[in-house]
RNA sequence: GCCUCUGUAGCUCAGUGGAAGAGCAAUUCCGUCCUAAGGAAAUGGCCGGGGGUUCGAAUCCCUCCAGGGGCACCA
């Protein structure tokens, strides 16, 4: 507060006597700013595109934003963290991309501008602007020579092309399905953007069932490499990440399995996990909504089928949510039909229950009670038969037997064994153990098993191996205005024709005489001169695709796009994606751990297949920063919490935000802000900016000359930080900086003093390590220290390895684990010399007294451990 | 319920078999015309609990407790 008040009273009277004026010792983050940051507009120097440029390439990317207002803490803290790592590249003698742009299309711009009656156009570009002052205000090192926006005709036309090749493949299809409907947006979404609750990513609101016809991506053609290639990031992706990614693919081995259903010429096939449970089985469930339950009861007796539709209103009634609640008591009816079990020839009753699903699988199980936890509750609550064909008592070959001998002696049994009633027990037995009442299966492992019944399904032809996965096709299209027009014409027969490449991009139509208003239909269906064309093919009366595309399609291929943003003849150079992709670290939310980044991992293998790129991941590394909260929660205008970052930046200066933001603690952990201090990040660096104004010595003073154990400090400094930034520890570094800089102030007032060389070399390696986080600071310490800006593609220095080694190392002496002596010694000792040493410690001796030494632990140069025990 | 990560100073975190650390905050002192800045010093710890392995454990093993995250009727 006082801080600020100072910076805009000197600015007032800049040209007054102000008495700040004349203490070159104050630090003024305002000024600072100020003056530096027209210097770097003017050097450019993040610029990556000279293609004469020789150093090495890295491309350091940070998810793109969306420009709802200004922005917030949370860009504050992604964009600090990612500049850090752009940064470190550049001093590390990178030419780094590092590109910036807006992900411009999408519902919050279409749902301001229709309360404001304005064009969604005017919402989203002025802030873009303003978020482009920020940015730049805030130092984010980024190459302005690559900005893109995906609202930009010039963009979104690469998207329609996309879309394109992928109808070509047949990847774009049409289909009518149950689809996820937004009630309150008022369009359909992809099953990536429902929460588990059941609720919309986006809007909040209980996302309901219809059925519709739409625009589908097959995502689910590539599920395999995009579960198989998960193993590559392995290590640089956050395990996280990788483990909700595995799950949300959600790939099942097993088998299908054939079942003949009485009087009915189809045989009804299943999925399976457990195929060596076949012998088990004693009922079929099929899901109640599902196209086989209906077919299954409509030649059943009137009550019946009475019942039947009587749970089907049951189910269809009750929520998604209460659908998803687990424990919710097993419902179902039986529909008075039976399927035959194929190796046993056994009839099983067919049920309709909810908790089996209609489009996973084939909407029908087999079940096995005995050893299915959910078929054991139905089978409970319906009275069905419950068959072991798993004696999990017995121990497999290799396995550990459950009751040792001891246990079986002493009759002592350990309370967890498992019983082997599931009836009685309740609990469905999921273990390894010996197939029983399973005729020629008896005696084997599941293992075994599971592949003998696949074999003999597969050769009397009633059954097969098979995989089936959770993920869906990717739902692409939209009914509202703001996003990229599907470039598909629908001619009167209902045919579908492609727009031609050349007539791309189909550009939005304006929105006057527009209502944008969401009522379920895509407003641009009423944009009659645009909906309205010739078809293509033959000039007969035709309209365009009346939908738009989800915003996903956008982001999951801008990262190519910044490799030439202002291409207009393809989408990007393959040879330009040779030389910078795939991204070397990408920075971002863990909000996008499914969404875009599994959607962006499957346009990077289609674009790969088509020939267009040479590798199948798009980002090598990923880093994920936590979030910024305030007392606990997140933040925003209704909970009161909100932190304004325009007003964090005017108090405390931009330097000492971004300070904060890497050194509250380890990158992916939340920051409360409640926990953190701005204003001892400002004091801190007004600290290390005066080590830079106390250096009398200039930049030609020989570095050998420096106080040597200052130099020593300084080098191990300059050997540690690289491992630590590209750990991400960034929270270490900064202590670490904080550290040399309170050596460097002891060595200044009283040590060497401030014309030793070491304490420039010093103050050199902190203006370098500051350029990481503080980059005005570190840019006013450069040039006060006698160089030309920018301090930003100065060159780390390499560490001394003379200077990493100390001369002498204290030696601990132990006896009986207590520390009784401590020796200097030479790193070099011997171990029989450093023993020597500490036998004759006066300490040690009296510590032994009279006791007898039993053991002596001699670990040189470090430590003596002397064992001892009472002599009598 | 299953999987996973984390428990070290008031706070945020280093330390992964060999002396319990850093920064911040708090405290005291010095200093300054005032305020803010600045300098110095000292304080602060059953390393979540218990058990084990070892000459030696914050570190390895077992177990319990607490917190975070992910998944959860997916056959």
């Amino acid at each position: 507060m006082n801080e600020r008040h100072v910076a805009h009273e000197r600015d007032a009277a800049s040209d007054g006597d102000n008495r700040f004026e004349n203490d070159e010792r104050h630090y003024d983050f305002a000024a600072i700013q100020d003056k530096w940051l027209p210097v770097w507009d003017e050097l450019k120097p993040f610029r990556s595109g000279d293609p004469a440029d020789k150093r090495p390439r890295k491309y350091v990317l940070d998810m793109f934003p969306y420009p709802s207002g200004d922005l917030h803490m949370g860009h504050a803290e992604a964009y600090a963290l990612g500049d850090v790592i752009a940064r470190y590249w550049r001093q590390q003698g990178f030419n780094v991309l590092h590109p910036i742009g807006w992900d411009s299309f999408g519902l919050p711009a279409e749902n301001a501008a229709i309360k404001r009656g304005i064009d969604p156009r005017e919402w989203t570009y002025d802030n873009i602007e303003q978020q482009r002052t920020s940015m730049r205000r805030y130092a984010a090192s980024f190459d302005w020579d690559r900005v893109l926006h995906t609202s930009d005709p010039e963009y979104y036309k690469w998207n329609q092309w996309l879309f394109l090749k992928m109808y070509e493949k047949g990847l774009a299809y049409r289909k009518d399905s149950w689809v996820n409907w937004d009630p309150v947006d008022q369009t359909v979404l992809a099953n990536e953007q429902v929460l588990p609750d059941g609720t919309s990513e986006r809007s909040g609101a209980l996302v309901v069932k219809k059925k519709l016809t739409q625009w589908y991506l097959k995502i689910t053609d590539y599920a395999d490499r995009l579960l198989d290639d998960l193993n590559q990031l392995e290590g640089s992706w956050p395990s996280k990440v990788l483990s909700m990614q595995r799950n949300w693919i959600g790939r099942s081995i097993g088998a299908d399995v054939d079942f003949e259903v009485e009087g009915r010429a189809e045989k009804v096939t299943v999925f399976t996990t457990r195929p060596d449970t076949l012998h088990g089985a004693t009922f079929m469930v099929v899901a109640p909504d599902s196209e086989l339950a209906a077919e299954l009861v409509s030649g059943a007796a009137p009550d019946v089928r009475t019942s039947f539709q009587e749970y089907l209103e049951f189910v269809q009634k009750s929520s998604e949510i209460d659908r998803m609640t687990a424990d919710r008591p097993k419902t179902g009816v039986f529909l008075n039909r039976y399927a035959i079990n194929p190796v046993n020839g056994e009839r099983l009753p067919i049920w309709a229950a909810d908790y089996v699903l209609a489009d996973y699988g084939h909407g029908a199980v087999m079940a096995v009670p005995a050893h299915d936890q959910r078929d054991l509750d139905f089978a409970l609550a319906f009275d069905l038969p419950i068959r072991v064909v798993v004696d999990t008592n017995a121990p497999v070959t290799g396995a550990i037997p459950v009751i040792t001998a001891e246990q079986l002696e002493s009759g002592e049994l350990p309370d967890d064994i498992e019983p082997l009633d599931p009836k009685t027990t309740g609990v469905a037995l999921a273990g390894e153990g010996r197939m029983i009442n399973s005729g020629s299966l008896d005696g084997l492992s599941k293992r075994t098993a599971i592949q003998r019944i696949i074999e003999r399904l597969e050769s009397e032809g009633t059954g097969r191996a098979a995989k089936t996965y959770r993920i869906r096709d990717w739902l692409i299209s939209r009914q509202r205005y703001w996003g990229t027009p599907i470039p598909i014409i629908h001619g009167q027969d209902g045919s579908l024709i492609p727009v031609p490449e050349d007539q791309l991009p189909v550009v939005l139509p304006p929105t006057e005489g527009l209502d944008l208003q969401p009522k379920g239909q895509s407003p641009l269906g009423a944009a009659e001169d645009w909906v309205n064309v010739a078809n293509p093919l033959d000039g007969t009366p035709a309209r365009r695709d009346p939908d738009t595309m989800d915003t996903f399609v956008d982001s999951s291929w801008y990262f190519l796009r910044f490799l030439d943003p202002n291409d207009d003849t393809k989408a990007f150079d393959p040879a330009e994606a040779e030389k910078w992709a795939p991204v070397d670290q990408y920075v971002g939310g863990v909000t996008h751990a499914i969404l875009h980044l599994l959607y962006a991992r499957f346009i990077t293998k289609v674009l790969f297949d088509l020939g267009y790129v040479s590798f199948t991941e798009p980002f090598s590394a990923l880093l994920n920063q936590g979030m910024v909260l305030m007392d606990g929660s997140a933040m925003s205008k209704s909970k009161g919490n909100l932190v304004r970052l325009s007003e964090q930046l005017d108090e405390h200066g931009v330097d000492a935000i971004r300070l904060t933001m890497a050194f509250a603690g380890p990158p992916e952990d939340d920051i409360d802000w409640a926990d953190v201090s701005p204003a001892a990040s400002a004091k801190f660096l007004a600290r290390a900016w005066r080590i830079a104004q106390d250096v009398t010595s200039s930049p030609d003073i020989d570095w050998k000359t420096g106080d040597l154990s200052l130099r020593r400090t300084t080098h191990r400094f300059l050997a540690e930080i690289p491992g630590l930034v590209e750990a991400f520890k960034f929270n270490v570094v900064v202590a670490k900086i904080m550290e040399l800089v309170n050596v460097t102030r002891k060595a200044i007032d009283s040590g060497p003093g401030a014309a030793d060389a070491a304490v420039r070399e010093s103050a050199e390696a902190i203006a370098m390590a500051l350029n990481l986080f503080a980059p005005y600071t570190a840019e006013d310490m450069w040039s006060q220290l006698g160089y030309p800006p920018p301090v930003a593609l100065a060159q780390w220095r390499k560490p001394s390895p003379n200077l990493l080694v100390d001369d002498s190392i204290t030696a601990v002496v132990q006896v009986d684990g207590k520390v009784r002596d401590r020796l200097e010694v030479s790193p070099k000792i011997s171990g029989d010399e450093l023993e020597a040493l500490a036998r004759a410690s006066a300490s040690v001796i009296r510590s032994v007294g009279d006791r007898e030494i039993v053991n002596v632990i001699v670990r040189a140069p470090r430590i003596v451990n002397i064992a001892t025990r009472s002599a009598g």
